[in-house]
RNA sequence: CGGGGCGUGGCGCAGCCUGGUAGCGCACCUGCUUUGGGAGCAGGGGGUCGGCAGUUCGAAUCUGCCCGCCCCGACCA
C-alpha cells in the first residue's frame, strides 16, 4: 500500500527561484524530480512511475509494430565514431580509459547497432529487421535549459531498422509512423507530426513529432489544411507586399546617406520595407562567395539556404563584403553584383523594388528581377504566420516541444560501418537504415505543460504516477482512515493504482498536494462523508466535484477514472 | 562561445551601497489544542554567508581570481 505518510514525495510551496518553465516548476514543486547539476536531473519515485508508464505505453506499441527489444552500451569505443566521422561533433562526450584508450559516451546509438548488425547480418533472408532499446543518451549540451526538456543525460527509446532497400526502408518508416501515432495519442498529449530538416547528413527524410506547448524550443507551421512543418524547412506562399512603388523604365540611383537597414532605407524612401531586396554576403566550402536575396520584409532561412546550396554556408565578414563581393556592408544588392545571385522565389515577378547599389550611401529604385539581374532562384526564406499553405489554407506558427522524431537515414552508417549483405543474385549491397528517437522525459514534460493549471498538475490518465488519490481526513483513530484503506484495496483489485494519503494534515494541505500532483480522480474520505454514507470524487481535470455511494464507492470510481481522458 | 543575472539554514528572501561577528517567512523537532481547502499557542534545533587569496584591528559586506547555477542569443547527428 502506497501510503503518503511513508512515501518519498517531497513537495514544495514555491518553485525554486531559477525555475521558469511551467513544467520545470511544477515537476520540481510536486516531488516528481531535482536537479543534481546543470542539465541532470533525478527522477524521484512519483516522477519514475510516470516515466515508467511511458516506456510501457512505448514498449506496447513497438513491439505490435514487430520490432525487438535489446540493450546497448553507454560507454563505447572511439573508433566505430571515428569511422563514422562523428567523433568530430562537439555534443559527443569524450574520455580515456586508464590504460588511455579513448572511448565516448554515446549520444545515439546508430554507430553501435550497425556495427552489430555488420557482424550478424550476411543475407537478404536476415531482413528486414527493427530493433530498439531504452537508454540512456549523453550529450554535452553548450545549453541546458527549462528544467527536464533540455539536458546532459536522458532516456531516449531509439530504434533502428535494416532493410534491403529503399523500399523496404519506407515500409518501416511507415510502421515507425504508425506506432508513433498511436503511442503519443495514448500519452494523450495534442501533437503534430511535422515535417523536419534531413541535417548535414543528408538523409533520405525525416519527420518530427512536435508537442505544443509554450516552453517549446521548436516552431512548427501549420494550417487548418492539415499542413504541418517545422518552420526550419516549411514552405508558403507569402502575401504580397503592399503598396509597392510603380515599375520604371530603367533602376535609377538615388541617396541613401547612412541609411544601411531596412528600417531606415524604408523610411528615408518612403516605401515598405517589402518594396526592398534584402542582400546577404554569403561564404561557401565550394561556390564561394554568393548573394543571397530575399524580400525585405523576410527573413532568410539559413537551414533552407544550406538545403538549397547543398552544402554548409557562413556569412561574410565586413571586410570580406569589400574584398569578396566588391561592394560596402549596407549598400550591398544584386544589380551589377560581381558574384553569383541566389534570390528566393517570393521575389520573382516582382516590379519597382529598392536594392543596394554596392556604392556607399547609395541605393537603386525601379529594380526588376530578370531585366537588372538575372538570379538563380529557391526558395529560402522563413514562412510567417498569415502566409498561404500549399492547400491554399492559412499558416499560422506555434511553439511545440520535440517529444519524438522519425530519419531515413539510408546508406549514411551502413557503408562506413561496412553493413552489407548479399541479395539474391548474390551481390553485396549496404543495408538501408532508418533510427526513429523518443524522448521520454519530454513526453512526460509536454503532458505537464499542456495539462496544467493554477492548482498544477492535471496528467493525462495514461501518464499519471497514480490513476486516484484517496484523501482520508480527520485525525488518528477515526474510521475515515480505515474507510480509506478499505477503498485503497477496493481501486488495488479493480486494478487501478492508487496513492493513500494518510498523513496526520490538515485537510487543505492534502487537497493542495493532490492537486499539485495531479492525480486524474481524487476521492475524499471523512467524518460527515461516512456518516452521510458518501466519498466525494473529484475529477482532477475541471475539479468538479460529484458524490459517490459509500457501499459502492470504489466500483463507481472505477468507472469515473475509465471515461477520464 | 557572446550578453545579462544570481550564489546567505531544506525552500523563498532581507542584510552588502555606508565593514563591527547573521535575521525573517515557510519547512523541521517536542508538548498541548485543532481537523472538509495550505491551523493556534508555547518551547527548540539547524547557517565555515559558493571557494581561494588579498585589504583591514575586524569581511556576508571592500578588491582580485576561480567555481556553480539561471535567463537571452549562438549552437543543438
Amino acid at each position: 500500500m502506497t501510503r503518503l505518510s511513508s512515501y518519498f514525495l517531497p513537495t514544495l510551496k514555491e518553485p525554486p527561484a531559477d525555475a521558469e518553465a511551467l513544467s520545470h516548476r511544477l515537476l520540481v514543486r510536486a516531488g516528481l524530480v531535482r536537479q543534481l547539476g546543470a542539465g541532470m536531473w533525478t527522477f524521484l519515485p512519483a516522477g519514475w512511475r510516470s516515466h515508467r508508464r511511458i516506456e510501457g505505453i512505448i514498449r506496447e506499441e513497438l513491439d505490435r509494430a514487430g520490432a525487438q527489444e535489446m540493450l546497448l552500451p553507454v560507454l563505447q569505443p572511439a573508433e566505430i565514431w571515428r569511422r563514422t566521422g562523428r567523433i568530430a561533433i562537439d555534443e559527443l562526450f569524450k574520455l580515456d580509459d586508464r590504460k588511455g584508450a579513448e572511448h565516448v559516451l554515446a549520444m545515439t546509438h546508430e554507430e553501435a547497432i550497425t556495427w552489430h548488425v555488420a557482424r550478424e547480418i550476411r543475407s537478404y533472408r536476415d531482413l528486414p529487421q527493427i530493433l530498439y532499446q531504452f537508454q540512456v543518451k549523453e550529450r554535452d549540451e553548450p545549453r541546458p535549459r527549462a528544467g527536464i526538456l533540455r539536458t546532459r543525460e536522458f532516456v531516449m527509446k531509439d530504434s533502428y531498422s535494416f532493410d534491403r532497400d529503399r523500399e523496404g526502408l519506407e515500409r518501416s518508416y511507415e510502421r515507425h509512423i504508425a506506432a508513433y501515432d498511436r503511442i503519443f495519442d495514448r500519452c494523450g498529449l495534442d501533437w503534430h507530426r511535422v515535417a523536419a530538416d534531413v541535417g548535414m547528413m543528408g538523409g533520405l527524410g525525416a519527420h518530427e513529432y512536435m508537442a505544443p506547448c509554450p516552453a517549446g524550443e521548436n516552431e512548427v507551421a501549420l494550417s487548418s489544411a492539415g499542413y504541418a512543418a517545422n518552420v526550419e524547412v516549411a514552405t508558403a506562399t507569402p502575401r504580397s507586399p503592399d503598396g509597392l512603388p510603380e515599375a520604371l523604365e530603367a533602376a535609377e540611383a538615388v541617396q541613401t546617406p547612412g541609411q544601411t537597414t531596412i528600417e531606415e532605407v524604408s523610411r528615408g524612401l518612403g516605401v515598405p520595407p517589402g518594396a526592398l531586396l534584402k542582400a546577404f554576403p554569403i561564404v561557401t566550402e565550394g561556390r564561394g562567395p554568393v548573394m543571397v536575396v530575399v524580400r525585405g520584409d523576410h527573413r532568410l532561412n539559413e537551414i533552407k539556404l544550406a538545403g538549397a546550396l547543398g552544402e554548409a554556408a557562413r556569412p561574410a565578414q565586413a571586410d570580406e563584403v569589400e574584398a569578396l563581393f566588391a561592394s560596402v556592408p549596407g549598400f550591398i544588392g544584386p544589380v551589377g553584383a560581381s558574384v553569383p545571385v541566389i534570390a528566393d522565389e517570393a521575389v520573382r515577378g516582382l516590379r519597382g523594388l529598392v536594392a543596394g547599389a554596392n556604392v556607399r550611401d547609395r541605393h537603386l529604385r525601379g529594380v526588376e528581377p530578370g531585366r537588372d539581374f538575372e538570379p538563380e532562384w529557391a526558395d529560402v526564406r522563413s514562412v510567417e504566420a498569415g502566409d498561404t499553405c500549399p492547400a491554399g489554407a492559412e499558416i499560422r506558427l506555434e511553439p511545440a516541444i520535440e517529444v519524438g522524431n522519425i530519419f531515413k537515414l539510408g546508406t549514411r552508417y551502413s557503408e562506413p560501418l561496412e553493413a552489407t549483405f548479399l541479395d539474391e543474385s548474390g551481390t553485396e549491397r549496404p543495408v538501408w537504415m532508418g533510427s526513429y528517437g523518443i524522448g521520454l522525459a519530454r513526453i512526460l514534460a509536454a503532458a505537464v505543460e499542456q495539462g496544467a493549471d493554477e492548482q498544477g498538475i492535471s496528467w493525462p490518465r495514461a501518464v499519471a504516477p497514480f490513476d486516484v488519490e484517496v484523501v482520508a481526513l480527520g485525525k488518528a483513530g477515526e474510521e475515515s482512515l480505515e474507510v480509506a484503506e478499505r477503498l485503497y484495496e477496493e481501486l488495488g483489485a479493480a486494478g487501478v493504482e492508487a496513492l493513500l494519503d494518510d498523513r496526520p494534515r490538515s485537510a487543505g494541505e492534502k487537497f493542495a498536494d493532490a492537486e499539485l500532483l495531479g492525480c486524474p480522480l481524487r476521492l475524499t474520505v471523512g467524518r460527515k462523508g461516512i456518516e452521510a454514507g458518501e466519498v466525494e470524487a473529484q475529477v482532477r481535470r475541471g475539479r468538479e466535484r460529484r458524490t459517490l455511494p459509500l457501499d459502492d464507492a470504489a466500483q463507481e470510481a472505477v468507472s469515473l477514472w475509465r471515461e477520464l481522458p
